[in-house]
DNA sequence: CGCTATGTTGAGAAGAGTCAACGCGAGTGG
DNA sequence: CCACTCGCGTTGACTCTTCTCAACATAGCG
């Protein structure tokens, strides 16, 4: 159990027992791979629901890879209205921003109790130079990340109300079942409506209204921290969501 | 003057006397540098205002610099909305995402008449391999992107019209400023009334008519094409907006 | 000359925001 | 054990931003 807001270093778990690269969802890696990417790792940390894990502006984050649990990343204005970017999952890389320019412009901050993989962030460099492999499998994580993105800019700027629930949850979705995190169409839910709202730039009231909504046209049921998906098709279909099909990708 | 939609391939400029790289916003180069980026570029092509340079969907694009004109970047919905993602001023990179993954989910479509020096696909992994340094610098260019990408999120979820008008203006002038091509407050600036919609998430109707109330309020003016921002102060107020100051960055 | 693409304006409709009240469960301290 | 607060979720009533529809202006172009 996480109990630290520092990020508490129990239980090292090395990159040849990692549980998460076996999973279908990644590319399998030699064993040469994985020792190196062993000796980058510096610690493994974990950090409860709530906990910053990187704040907006740091200077000298470390590069993470979120191994257990979700986080979320997100900008807020000088007055305080908050835009959440994207939704983070087990395999996702945090901090990769903040590594290669000075600074982060973005904060990123743990949904649920999370488990991390550190790297160094002095080594970034050095990694480019030394495993090109590495470094190219670290862009390519970014690329991807850059395609949600992109892809949640497009629906908060297109879609209507309803159509961003659906959109939303139906990514979620799928991501989930990508990594096995879905079993009777039933995932882990753990964002508030005010996470929801930020995510989808809808106030919190209408973000509610518009929940509501469509759980009752029997797109979804949440039930103590659980979604389940009831009909996707029809999700699909309220979603106008149209989906590239996701190969296996590298893990850090 | 660019004729062909195709990209014809008059007039290439080899990198060693590229007028762009020696700008202030650019980071030196060493000579060895110069001579490698240059082994590289395959081509030099030209395209008229309103070519595709990149098909969403495409899975065999190169990657091109944007080196004259104006692009953006966006994605369209099954039903034909479409939301611009970035706009592309000269020295940023394109094809970066298609070229990692293995398609693009979005598209890019020249603004201007464009030249862009073309580096070949194929190559990019190559790159990554034997020279570390241009990889690096072309995932610090990808995470530049994405900060853009982050701040229009935030934009077009969390700022009302105005303020949405107001920020876009002053970003595009920041970094017109950047690359010196700012005289007298004054810039270039050949967005149509529609893409400015399609950026900001707004209708075309509440586009025009919040444009017209901010120019009124005398924010900026514009003429034939050109864009002169008339207070800026008043405009950083309208929009909220601060900024991360901008270091030298890489070209390619 | 009439075409088409782009820009502008007004009026009414609809979507989303704001304010306020209330329910509920988890803690907490009397 | 109860009253209390606090965070979160829900709903209704009302407001206002933004969208849609439609008419008209203007400029470039065959």
């Amino acid at each position: 159990m996480p109990k630290s807001e520092n990020g508490s270093a129990q239980g090292f778990v090395r990159c040849a027992d990692c549980t998460l690269r076996v999973r279908p969802a990644f590319k399998p890696k030699s064993d040469d791979e994985i020792a190196i990417t062993n000796s980058l790792k510096i610690s493994h940390r974990a950090f409860a629901a709530g906990s910053p894990l990187l704040h907006q502006g740091q200077n000298d984050a470390d590069l993470f890879t979120l191994f257990r649990g979700w986080a979320f990343r997100y900008k807020t204005l000088p007055d305080g209205r908050r835009q959440i970017l994207n939704f983070l999952l087990p395999g996702d890389i945090m901090g990769l921003q903040a590594s290669l320019l000075d600074a982060a412009d973005h904060g990123i901050e743990a949904l649920t109790d999370v488990e991390v993989c550190v790297f160094a962030r002095r080594r970034t460099w050095e990694l480019f130079e030394k495993l090109p492999q590495l470094g190219y499998e670290l862009s390519w994580l970014g690329a991807r990340e850059q395609n949600l993105v992109d892809e949640n800019l497009t629906s908060v700027g297109q879609r209507s109300a309803r159509e961003r629930v659906a959109a939303l949850v139906l990514s979620l979705y799928r991501r989930c079942e990508q990594l096995g995190l879905v079993t009777d169409r039933t995932m882990l839910f753990p964002l508030t409506r005010q996470d929801l709202a930020d995510a989808l730039g809808l106030s919190l009231v209408h973000t509610i209204k518009t929940w509501t909504y469509l759980r009752r046209a029997g797109l979804f049921a949440t039930n103590a921290g659980t979604l389940t998906l009831v009909n996707p098709r029809l999700t699909e279909r309220w979603a106008s969501y149209y989906e590239r099909e996701m190969k296996p990708r590298p893990i850090l």
